[in-house]
DNA sequence: CACTATAAATAAGA
DNA sequence: TCTTATTTATAGTG
């Protein structure tokens, strides 16, 4: 790459006006300006990989980023409200709680939200097949299972005071409730034999050669930068 | 960086195993197995490269990735749900359906943007320190839990208990885990300040359909799941 | 913001 | 998977 580098003692051909990429640690930076500048940086690398993702693979994604200073950056193809919504709507996150407020107080989301309970209902009756093929499978499993200690602290559990909890406590528990609540939703999908339909994909190639542009992230007004693909 | 190509003729001083890598076009991969192995590399360095972001900027992310297959992939911090609730919602996440605590946060969304901007940055700050708790704590569930995955480091992997569970217990499972997350959001609004962000959205014009017609549903490794930070 | 030297990611192979 | 050779991404600087 360098002759400089390649072969020591030409390196006085030019001087350089850079002492170039150093490893730094993977630990928040301190100098708030350091940290703006590769928040922007990075932020527009992983946009650009996402977009990659998509046109290589075929695969459809969502980026979300929230600035520190509350700025709202999204990526998304064929459109970050397109996968947003099937997260929402697959991850069965959806409680009465939940779709009663998303009809009521949603009016910057342009989505299908009326479409949201009969995607529901879909998924609810996929997921009692892909329970029935689990039964059986799960004999098998049986067999080679064993004492697993399966309900490692948390599980069986829930019943306590929620209202008690610390906050930490409690964003912790969270946390952790939803991981989980993915690993039961990822192994039903795992079952699913169904096949979706073929995604036709919408989106432009990739344009990121200026996605930088402010990210002043002191304060000010909270105008979201989405960008869709 | 190759002396071999750096420096013609001297070629030879040793046979390398492999060409390395080459420069490719971003545009869909035809080849299946070519574009499976892509997909899981480049999801798990988007996935490494969100991380990173969150932990050096100190933002709040969530990368949703919905394979060819359905499957669905999903890092988040602190949590891709509180993100992705976040960006639907735009404002505080749901008062709406308070069970038995007094909402005496729901006034709060309407008040001067400057003040939520600073209950929000002490809110992740929070959220941060929460976090990092978490990650010790997984780290030594992981370690306990199996240590197979030596090289693969900075992504935690999923335990297989769930793997193992029966569908009753499954479903019973899943169960409980929505309602108690309800729960657990609800008090988490308590806490919580969210601002109201505008939802532009930005479409994309142009189309590209999507080559080859199988869908096949193995993309991406094991059942994978969802990250935390 | 442009640039350079270096650190990382990753396309091909095995 | 694991390795290697390159291509990319970027930390530091001017």
């Amino acid at each position: 790459m360098n002759l400089n580098t390649m072969i020591p003692g030409i390196n006085t051909i030019q001087k350089k006006t850079s002492k170039g990429r150093k490893k730094i640690e993977i630990k928040t930076i301190e100098k708030e300006s350091t940290r703006q500048v590769t928040f922007s940086k990075r932020r527009t690398g992983l946009f650009k990989k996402a977009s990659e993702l998509c046109v290589l693979t075929g695969c459809q994604l969502a980026v979300l980023v929230h600035s520190p200073g509350g700025r709202i950056f999204a990526f998304g193809h064929p459109s970050a409200d397109v996968i947003v919504d099937r997260y929402v709507n697959g991850t069965v996150t959806n409680n009465a709680c939940k779709s009663d407020e998303s009809s009521s107080s949603s009016l910057s989301s342009s989505s299908s939200s009326s479409s949201n309970q009969k995607v529901m209902n879909e998924f609810n009756q996929h997921y009692v097949k892909v329970s029935k093929q689990l039964e059986i499978e799960k004999r098998e499993r049986e067999m080679i299972e064993e004492s697993k200690d399966a309900k490692n602290r948390g599980v069986g559990w829930y019943d306590e005071s929620i209202e008690e909890m610390k906050v930490d406590e409690l964003e912790l528990y969270l946390y952790s409730l939803v991981e989980l609540k993915r690993k039961v939703l990822l192994r039903a999908d795992d079952l699913m034999i169904s096949r979706k339909t073929p995604n036709l994909l919408m989106g432009c190639s990739n344009l990121f050669d200026h996605v930088g542009g402010n990210d002043d992230d002191g304060m000010g007004p909270p105008p979201a930068g989405v960008f869709g693909t």
